[in-house]
DNA sequence: CTAACTGTCGCTCACTATGCTACACATTCT
DNA sequence: AGAATGTGTAGCATAGTGAGCGACAGTTAG
């Protein structure tokens, strides 16, 4: 009766924020203050905060940023932020999608 | 004394915008006109015309309807653009990218 | 106590995705 | 010829959002 979970296509679990990345995984790594990461990334120390908390998302911008700061390039953030954005925005949209032909290429 | 193109990394030729790659190709496969694909897709004639001139991002919403209207899924036309974006960013931020320093992890 | 960091709130600014009206022009059908 | 449809633009309005700044309260390290 346990229930099989698929990952691939229809995630039923929302992406996880970039920000959350960078929170838990990439400043602690670090060992750097919010404070001061946001000085070296030339973000405002509120916006980095957002960032972190969720309220924001990662623009362009500061996914090249970030990919340099982290040395991972800005795909890896860009990426995630488009999941994440994809995920919300097809609720969000809901029967509006439905209602689109699909135009299969014949 | 050819000169050899590297595709991987360092683009040097800017990314297609996605528009491009529905007028050249999607539209014309399906032969159809672009008030009756903005009708079917749920847009005004002129957002879908400026789109198709690249003077108008795909939007993550876009990008969903795009990405059933045609079915080959929203990621595809999320990257396109994503790349289209990130490198035009990359040109217009120049040195302040330059200036962040480069945390790699240890 | 002082200094630095953190979490918030409110305000402002700039950009952009989108829609709408309206016009001029071309093409096609009656 | 006239009507209908499509196309390319332009201007205007609106909503959303990324970003900065100032300010304040609370916490923690010196």
């Amino acid at each position: 009766m346990t229930e099989i979970i698929r990952v691939t296509n229809p995630r039923r679990m929302p992406p996880v924020h970039p920000g959350t990345i960078l929170r838990d995984d990439v400043l602690p790594a670090l060992n750097i203050s919010v404070a001061e990461a946001a000085r070296e990334l030339g973000l405002s120390r509120q916006t980095l905060h957002r960032i972190l908390a969720g309220q924001l998302g990662v623009s362009t911008e500061t996914a090249l940023r970030l990919g340099r700061w982290c040395g991972n390039g800005p795909t890896l953030w860009a990426r995630m932020q488009q999941s994440y954005d994809l995920w919300h925005a097809e609720r969000a949209m809901g029967e509006a999608l439905d209602a689109i032909p699909s135009r299969m290429a014949a």
